[in-house]
DNA sequence: ATGGTTTTTACTGCGTC
DNA sequence: GACGCGGTAAAAACCAT
């Protein structure tokens, strides 16, 4: 069937502020401080290690909140920013509108075989309106997922998930009446889940375009309708990043494996959240093993408060026995 | 909307360098 | 004195219902 092959409308090229740091990825993958005392692991073909991937992210999320934070001041405009504007402008110049009503241009009712031509007409109509509204809005989910991916440090397998993910979520039809941009960072999210290599709600929705709720929202209800299983986040996933972006040593970020390992067990993370328990389990192994870190330090490379790491710090000790 | 839980905020006194 | 630390009390955020 020949296709009226409208997509071949030249897509605006649009600057992204990855572009320059992507570049540099691989360059921060061979320099990265950390790999001259630890081992670079390759897991399925990428570079990722667990220790320096997460480094390169740091880098990258470090850039995030500056052009973020541009943005934020145009939040306003927000609904410009970003998307390929083809958008609008495709739609605008290829929707086709037919009268329901099987009348010519005078009013005249049709006859027999005009009004079955008309009907005919509608359908491909249809099909082709619709055809492309899911296409274009999973071109700009696919781009959104994209940026925020490189963002965040992902390798392209979590990348992948994130895009089977969002493609199950718009033949499912839930897309209604929530955001492209919500239901990416959703599906980002999951994904980084799935591929064992988490980010925090809170690094997504910072390199995401809409507010932490939505995205939560978006999240469960991806989680509900997929039927995805997904087990309550581990806190020792996280340890590995949050140890390196705070270069403690070894020793201290093994000890704070074993305290959470000990506090799972006890039930400590019940109900908390996990970011707050790891940052207190470095507190904590940080004093065990005598390598001084400030309450402050970590509260601030974690993003949660001082306060949270002193309640939890304590128990954690406390489970050790 | 509500109530129970956790996190955050603000503010304290204490000890140390 | 500045700083890090532990704590309290109250507000705010979060979640399930």
């Amino acid at each position: 069937m020949p296709l009226p092959d409208s997509e071949t409308t030249p897509r605006p090229r649009r600057p992204e502020p990855n572009d320059s740091e992507s570049a540099g990825l691989d360059e921060d993958i061979e320099d990265c401080p950390e790999c001259d005392s630890r081992p670079v692991y390759h897991s399925n073909g990428e570079l990722v290690c667990e220790e320096c991937g997460l480094v390169v992210a740091d880098n990258l999320i470090d850039y995030g909140p500056e052009w973020r934070a541009f943005d934020a001041t145009q939040r306003r405009e927000r609904s410009r920013v970003g998307a390929p504007r083809t958008n609008t402008i495709h739609d605008r110049g290829l929707s086709t509108k037919i009268d329901w009503r099987d009348r010519d241009g005078y009013g005249n009712s049709l006859s027999e075989r005009k009004r079955r031509e008309m009907s005919r007409l509608r359908t491909w109509d249809e099909r082709f309106r619709t055809r492309d509204a899911s296409e274009r809005n999973l071109r700009h989910a696919l781009a959104e997922i994209d940026r925020m991916a490189s963002a965040l440090g992902l390798p392209a397998t979590t990348r992948e998930i994130a895009s089977v993910l969002y493609r199950r979520a718009l033949e499912e039809e839930l897309m209604l009446g929530r955001s492209i941009e919500a239901m990416s960072a959703a599906s980002v999210y999951a994904a980084t889940r799935q591929a064992g290599i988490p980010r925090s709600i809170d690094e997504v929705v910072t390199v995401s375009r809409v507010e932490k709720g939505e995205m939560t929202r978006a999240y469960r209800y991806l989680l509900r309708e997929l039927e995805l299983p997904m087990s309550p986040p581990d806190p020792i996933e996280y340890v590995g990043r949050y140890a390196s972006r705070l270069e403690v040593t070894d020793e201290t970020e093994q000890r704070a494996r074993e305290l959470l390992d000990v506090g799972k067990r006890c039930g400590l993370h019940h109900g908390r959240d996990p970011v707050g328990l790891v940052a207190s389990a470095l507190y904590a192994a940080s004093r065990l093993t005598g390598e001084r870190i400030t309450q402050s330090e970590i509260a601030a490379v974690a993003d949660v408060c001082e306060m949270t790491i002193r309640t939890h710090y304590s128990e954690l000790l406390e489970a050790e026995e």
